[in-house]
DNA sequence: GATCAGATGTTAACACTGTTAACTTACAAT
DNA sequence: ATTGTAAGTTAACAGTGTTAACATCTGATC
């Protein structure tokens, strides 16, 4: 009788002006379950039916907002390297006033990023999962490498922003295989973050001499 | 009638000395099959039932040979881990005899393999895809740092192969590094091979200087 | 303010996936 | 020859992405 009672109060509730049929931010919410599953879970783990189930909406719903699960990667992944890029550029500006190394602090973001959330990190690079001819994916990727490519000299080659120096290519390579390395790999499995971004550091450090003489 | 004839015939077969209910060679042909599908339409499009059905054998049977899908995953990643290994090896004599650098030759042999067979690079480092923890996985990921680690001064905390000094942990991020973002970054994605081979000694030939004063 | 189109959600179904249990066949050792 | 075991089959299970057909709400228009 109560559960009656309790239903037929939803029922009515539901046929009211609170009506809960529309979501309104179905396509964030979304995003934020892919980002919660992922965190906890793993990339893998991530499913279309389990976002909905997680957000109390149909399973099919997702569909009036992503083409297909590979869309809605594509936007998650591109959300998280425009969070990873936030977090380099924080650091470069700190970097910049405290008069400290600005590309140490940027490959440094890097891999703290991959180091606290992994799952994120994964999600940009699986080019499977993902449609990575996406404009605002490509985008975001460009966002990205022009933090790395701040700090050095801009050559003739170099006007093209989706072209690289050998400069910036080795920095961007050092600190993606370090990244993956410590995220995928069998590299310093046993450490912890803290000892894993001093590592990084001192391999890191290794690089300067090879810069100095090409810094602006 | 004819068909008849042909059925009847096949079943005749089947009963007889010829028969084909047992494969034999279960277990490697499944490694085939993923390799056959994952090179052709990419690791995440393999799937048992597809590789059982390549193999003409029903979907159940790989598990009397594999745990899960996981576990044949991981047999096919530490696969692709030797064969690189073993490309690394032959890079890595064939200089040694013509007096060439080696650990440069073992970095290229590294890039090469990634640009050569992406399907199979990409599966080695797929955390969630496999058991990373898995014995055989981890002595093929030993053996291929193993390479990388030849040409370096072993320094007293070098001992432990499993531990890394900090110009091995450059030269494997470097290399690693480039060899992701060529995969499945943005980086010259419109070049070919070659070209791409040409960038990536261009990049290693930076850090000559960085190894000159360490090497053995 | 009622009407009506379009956006947004639901339900029910589809084919496909990994996985298991129960059964069958072939081989190999006694 | 018998028989136990390894290696295959079939049939089912729950869970997945995806779609079509239907329902509901919202907001612009008369």
């Amino acid at each position: 009788m109560l559960t009656a009672i309790t239903f037929s109060a939803k029922t009515k509730r539901m046929k009211k002006s609170n009506s809960h049929y529309h979501h309104g931010h179905l396509a964030e919410s979304l995003l934020d379950a892919v980002d919660e599953i992922a965190t906890q879970f793993g990339i893998e783990a991530v499913t279309l039916r389990g976002c909905a189930k997680r957000i109390g909406v149909s399973p099919a719903s997702a569909f009036r907002h992503y083409a297909d699960k590979r869309s809605l990667l594509t936007v998650f992944a591109t959300r998280a390297l425009n969070q990873l890029a936030d977090s380099m550029e924080t650091s470069m500006l700190q970097a910049q006033e405290s008069g400290e190394d600005a590309l140490q602090a940027v490959c440094m973001a890097y891999v703290r990023f991959a180091l606290i959330k992994p799952a994120f990190f994964r999600a940009m690079w699986r080019e499977e999962m993902i449609y990575s001819g996406d404009p605002d994916y490509l985008a975001a990727t460009q966002r990205l490498a022009s933090y790395l490519q701040e700090g050095f000299v801009k050559t003739i080659a170099d006007e093209d922003p989706c072209d690289f120096s050998p400069q910036e290519l080795l920095a961007w390579s050092t600190v993606h295989g370090l990244a993956c390395l410590f995220v995928d790999g069998p590299v310093a499995q046993e450490q912890n973050t803290e000892e894993k971004l001093s590592l990084a550091k001192t391999v890191l450090t290794q690089l300067t001499p090879v810069f100095a003489q090409q810094r602006s």
